[in-house]
DNA sequence: TGTTTTAGTATCGAATCGATACTGATTGGA
DNA sequence: TCCAATCAGTATCGATTCGATACTAAAACA
């Protein structure tokens, strides 16, 4: 049985990553949730960085998220900016601190040295865990969240990637950052 | 940057198993780490069904896991035995009901429909999967926590398994469960 | 215009979580 | 044998997470 396998697998590296958590000096004030959150801003791109995305993205609530990010703020972790066009909106941005603390932690230092002691299974590993979560999010009904690179929408326009969706031209660096409107590609 | 691929693919997964908890109705009223309790003593052998083990495999602390654990017994989930030998420990059974919740969730659903739809990528994924944990274990100094099929200590003595570091003979089912002491082979 | 939807916050109660202190049993020396 | 140290597990505290509900204010719609 893979699944149940995969399952135990899953479950076993949820801990590892706990433990990690809680072990990581630079992490030990800082809840599970909140680390996974400016890992996530420190990824994604600028239709992706408001509240509403950090609580799809992590599987939360507005409410639980909302507190969440007034305590990075309280710590000036992160910094709150109006939306200039939809003024309910907020974008959320590291601060310095933050943008540190995060070069600091990812990769972990048990990944990278696990990665290297996998040599070249190590990309098979990437390629097969991208091919299960694609899997996942194409028969679950789950937020998508991919690489804009990889987007459907994804078009290169005057020697430059463009957005296909928001009709804007992008960064090159952009594209490769994570995006809440990602659709992959339509592929046999 | 191959870790820091897979670290975001590890934070998306996390996430896909939070919504996952949430959204299963048999899951709504527990706790995720109720439910990998229970998962985890669903799998785990004689030696390892403790709060103590608990403790360790979840990457928690004691008093978390005995607050869960009488949670779960105020529920009917678990039953509590002393030790014969040692009566300072408690081993932790599932009842019934706990059973058939785990038969029932376990493995999930979205699991199966992805492994499905990934054929023999599936194997390959498992393999690599394993091998990144293996590779984990041995350069972090974390709890072993394997198969005691896979372990150094495993053994075939009159036609049945038999564990070198308890000196017992083992049930042949009880082979194919995790054990808090397993020690990987030692390969080149 | 007025109704509905949307983004985000506030607040409540239950549960998690780490830290500390505790009970009682076992172990290991002296 | 006795006493200290260790060990398994529980109790309790305060901070945080978490879901649920209700709310504000802006935008979209018709």
């Amino acid at each position: 049985m893979t699944a149940t396998t995969l399952f135990d697998l899953i479950e076993r590296l949820t801990s590892l990553m706990r433990i990690w958590n809680r072990q990581h000096p630079l992490l030990a004030e800082l809840q599970p949730i909140q680390v996974s959150a400016l890992i996530y801003l420190s990824r994604c791109n600028r239709y992706s960085d408001t509240p509403l995305a950090v609580t799809e993205y992590l599987g939360l609530t507005k409410g639980t998220v909302s507190q969440s990010l007034k305590a990075l703020e309280a710590r000036g972790l992160i910094e709150k900016v109006a939306d200039a066009r939809d003024r309910r909106s907020v974008h959320l941005r590291l601060s310095a601190a933050a943008q540190a603390l995060v070069a600091a932690i990812n990769p972990p230092e048990f990944l990278l040295t696990a990665v290297e002691q996998m040599g070249e299974r190590a990309q098979v590993l990437e390629a097969a865990f991208a091919d299960l979560l694609l899997q996942i999010q194409r028969s679950q009904d789950v937020p998508g969240f991919g690489l804009c690179r990889t987007c459907r929408f994804h078009q290169q326009r005057d020697g430059g990637p463009f957005c296909g969706l928001t009709q804007e031209p992008l960064a090159p660096t952009e594209a490769e950052l994570i995006c809440r409107e990602h659709r992959p590609l339509e592929t046999a």
